[in-house]
RNA sequence: GCGGCGGUGGCGGAACUGGUAUACGCGAUGGAUUCAAAAUCCAUUGCCCGCGAGGGCAUGUGGGUUCGAUUCCCACCCGCCGCACCA
């Protein structure tokens, strides 16, 4: 007898699968390409290459293989690539500490993950293998960031912009956390630069609109996304300052309250303000208010509970539908990136406008009344009393010849009047704002665009792609990127004029890298294309992502804005890049995010070592749904283990020694079974109708390992009756090829040795097994019997027993009668194979 | 505050459409094997009462619907995640 010795199996089906080429799919017009074969993408998120990979890498990779594997058996072509996303500042950071480029210690991390996923087992297409960071690859990146601004979507502008003085970068919006830097933590500052932008407002609607599209995808993650995209449906209204003579259009949701505005509010940053003041009392005020604001923190300035603050600006603007003068303020509370800058203030009805006015004892108008003494009314609601600010619904009050009317009525009517005068409009306004893709960075593709004294900004022409990153000495950021240090590489020749001009020196965010890499994988080693339309209309999109839900927001936004771009500018046909996605839950251990500063994180390279590939990959998909998180225990892999071992042992007991011609392999038929060997092929048949439900169900793989795990359970209980004859070694045969046959996903090269020991076959290339309803069926069934609701007693019935039957059975059921003693049945519930209930009364 | 997800044994979790609550694993206890241990195999394991047969109580709390509720409805408590002065 042979033990189980994972490293060994494992490293005998590993060198198989690479010398054979195993998971290596080809193209559209490639040799060996089956047109026939329906195709799957299986992909999981690229990992950025730092030191080794982690147990969420683990995690990540042994879902996403289980999938690609359960699909290759169930007919499908399955595109399943590897790459890495590996620009980024972790090692620019290490570069500027330790002075090593950022290229050779990205590149010693890259060695370690392909070595490391090697050492899985995981089943990747390496000959589509990427990294972003190599002249190959960002070529492209540059290719579509030229694509992009050829068509106004990439643009250069002046902008507030956040800036993390640690990091010496600007970041985009969606980097900035709590008025902190996402990666390093430091209090973020407003700064006024000149930056590259995305223009992923354009694609708002779109980007919300195809939501539709994307069913799998999991409720949070749309919400997220939504809030974040922040669609909001108002009017925009132009309040006019005649003094000064400007116009100041506002954007509001609630046009009904026009009539209750008693002030006006400009943010600090609005770019009339001065002007407003020049030469005036209130100049001085402001001046110090708007010093105040710009030296606050993002966060400070973010607080929401904090009493309102601002300076009257001693200046009055036009309310356009009552003609009404009010007084003008300018407030932090009111932001200039959102909307207008400006916004008109209705204190009766807005709890923000409130509080301002109470603090500066302005008036409040009530404009809606509320429908407290009305029937139905809900008394619950703020202002239910009548008391202010009221955010409901009502009818219009103080409002002229749109007293009476619903609100909701007077917003359409309000906005149709505004649109005749000429006032305002209809109006949509998103809390997205565009991408901002540049950074004062080294370690990124380079923005391959030229600035010429004679032709200004200048882009690179394709065929002088890419503009390779220069090698510097000094990788530490001064306020500006440490590619101005190139002397070389920044002077260079205009390409249109041949004059002097400069490169720019700025880099792309590494999230413009990762929006596209699932298409370069369709066609990795084209040196004329970033991708063939032909490969791409074959694969994509994606049939299956998976990934951190701490990517919702920013990677698939960009991913899918990307998407979009690259369909309309002709690239793509597909507008949504991932058709379906799982999101996995964080492994924690001891109840605690892993962290190196607590000193609890989990190395896969160990367990890999001690308890080998297979069993460090089943348990993740083992301790809870792999949606939700898990805490990892040591004991908990050793059980896994433990059961794969148990598989193994059981498996080499009944192939008989190694090495010599399996006996043929035939499936059990129904008819000639019966005992011990008719209970282990009939659990077989149940394990897989399970699994492969469960399988589809949502990738519940932990209840699919648990039916493998019975089903072994069953084989230990019957096979030292059935070892003896030759139709109980066959059917125990198939009970255990079936366990290994529905383990493979997770474990995949015990399931080739042992399978191959069984039945002389590759797993991995045989169809995934189907449940005969035959062997699902039983003769006899156990009912439960029940008396009123409680269960009382059990009894068998046939199959087939007839309604009158069974209550019969169980009526006469020995702890059943004696619960009926005394007692009159008035009710019989019969749940045909599962359950009897008499409800009784006392008679 | 708003939105989402969750709360089941000592622990991770299962229970698909309202029908045997606690599958599977971990841990624990006992037994077999062993000179002994490890490993392995077998058995027991929600709590309480009972020698037993059996009975009672249990899915965060309180109500409701139903012959029957972890599952559906109402109110509430707790935990996690996201958003949060967005006009």
């Amino acid at each position: 007898m042979s033990r189980y010795e994972p490293r060994v199996i494992e490293g005998k089906w590993q060198r198989i699968w690479a010398d054979e080429g195993t998971w290596e799919v080809p193209n559209p017009g490639d040799g060996g390409f089956e047109s026939d074969k329906p195709k799957s993408y299986v992909l999981e998120m690229l990992p950025y290459p730092s030191g080794e990979p982690h147990v969420g890498h683990l995690k990540v990779y042994s879902v996403g293989d289980a999938i690609a594997h359960f699909r290759r058996r169930n007919g499908f072509e399955v595109i399943h690539p590897m790459g890495y996303d590996s620009f980024g500042l972790p090692a620019e950071n290490n570069a500027i500490k330790t002075g090593e480029p950022p290229r050779v210690a990205t590149e010693r991390s890259i060695e370690a993950f392909r070595e490391q996923f090697t050492e899985w087992g995981i089943s990747i297409d390496w000959t589509r293998e990427l990294a972003t960071h190599t002249p190959e690859y960002y070529r492209w990146t540059q290719w579509i960031f030229l694509q992009l601004f050829s068509r106004g979507l990439a643009y250069r502008a002046e902008a507030p912009v956040q800036w993390c003085p640690n990091d010496a970068t600007v970041l985009a919006n969606e980097q900035v956390i709590d008025g902190r830097c996402e990666r390093c933590g430091t209090e973020v500052e407003t700064r006024s630069l000149e930056q590259w932008f995305f223009r992923t407002t354009e694609y708002a609607d779109r980007l919300l609109a195809d939501f539709a599209k994307l069913d799998s995808w999991p409720d949070h993650v749309i919400t997220m996304q939504e809030n974040w995209i922040g669609r909001s449906e108002g009017a925009e209204v132009v309040f006019r300052c005649e003094a000064a003579g400007i116009d100041f259009p506002v954007f509001t949701t609630r046009p009904d309250t026009l009539f209750g505005a008693t002030f006006f509010v400009l943010a600090p940053e609005h770019p009339a303000l001065a002007e407003l003041v020049a030469g005036t009392e209130a100049e001085q005020a402001v001046d110090e208010y708007v010093g105040q604001v710009a030296r606050a923190t993002v966060e400070e300035r973010g607080d929401e509970g904090r009493p309102k603050t601002g300076v009257p600006l001693g200046r009055t603007v036009t309310n356009p539908v009552n003609g009404e003068e009010i007084p003008m303020f300018v407030a932090d509370y009111v932001l200039m990136d959102y909307g207008t800058g400006a916004v008109m203030a209705v204190p009766a009805h807005d709890e923000r406008d409130f509080a301002f006015a109470g603090t500066f004892g302005l008036p409040v108008r009530r404009v809606i009344e509320s429908v407290t003494d009305q029937a139905g009314a809900d008394r619950d609601e703020p202002g239910a009393a009548g008391e202010l600010p009221y955010t409901g619904d009502g009818p219009m009050v103080n409002s002229g010849r749109f007293d009476g009317l619903d609100n909701r009525e007077a917003y359409d009517r309000i906005v149709a009047w505004l649109d005749e005068e000429g006032r305002g409009e209809s109006s949509v306004n998103y809390r997205l704002r565009d991408w901002l893709v540049s950074r004062q960075r080294y370690w990124g593709a380079p923005i391959p665009i030229v600035y010429c004294e004679k032709c200004g900004m200048v882009p690179v022409p394709d065929d002088q792609l890419p503009v390779e990153l220069p090698e510097v000495d000094d990788y530490a950021p001064r306020g500006k990127s440490p590619l101005e240090a190139a002397g070389d590489w920044v002077n260079t020749a205009c390409p249109d004029c041949g004059g002097d001009a400069r490169r720019e020196t700025d880099t792309m965010d590494t999230f413009v890298d990762s929006s596209w890499y699932f298409l370069r994988y369709l066609d990795p080693h084209n040196d004329a294309a970033a991708f063939s339309r032909e490969a791409a209309d074959h694969w994509m999109p994606v049939d299956q992502y998976i990934g951190g839900v701490e990517h919702a927001i920013l990677h698939l936004l960009y991913a899918r804005f990307f998407a979009k771009a690259l369909a309309d500018l002709g690239h793509l046909g597909v507008t949504e890049p991932f058709a379906n996605l799982f999101t996995q839950g964080m492994i924690t251990r001891d109840g605690a995010k892993m962290s190196k500063s607590k000193g609890n994180t989990v190395s896969p390279a160990e367990y890999v070592g001690r308890h080998g590939a297979d069993a460090a990959r089943t348990y993740v998909c083992f301790m809870g749904p792999p949606e939700r998180g898990g805490d990892w225990t040591d004991e908990g892999v050793e059980g896994v283990h433990r059961f794969l071992a148990r598989l193994w042992r059981v498996t080499d007991e009944i192939a008989g020694p190694e090495g010599e011609e399996p006996e043929p392999f035939e499936t059990p038929v129904a008819g000639d079974l019966e005992g011990p060997a008719r209970e282990v092929v009939a659990k077989a048949h149940w394990a897989i109708e399970k699994a492969t439900g469960d399988f589809n169900r949502d990738f519940q793989f932990n209840t699919v390992i648990a039916a493998v795990m019975e089903l072994v359970n069953e084989i230990y209980r019957v096979k030292d009756d059935l070892l003896d004859d030759y139709t109980g070694r066959r059917a125990l045969r198939f009970a255990t090829a079936t366990a290994t046959s529905l383990i493979q996903p997770f474990a995949p090269h015990l399931a080739a040795e042992a399978y191959e020991r069984l039945t002389g076959d590759r797993v991995w290339e045989t169809p995934w097994p189907e449940a005969d309803p035959a062997m699902l069926r039983s003769d006899s069934v156990t009912i439960v019997v029940q008396v009123n609701g409680k269960v009382r007693d059990r009894i068998e019935v046939d199959e087939g027993a007839e309604k009158d039957e069974i209550l019969a059975a169980a009526r006469s059921a020995g702890n059943v009668a004696r619960h009926l003693e005394g007692s009159e049945i008035v009710k019989e519930i019969l749940v045909p194979g599962k359950l009897v209930n008499l409800v009784a009364k006392p008679s």
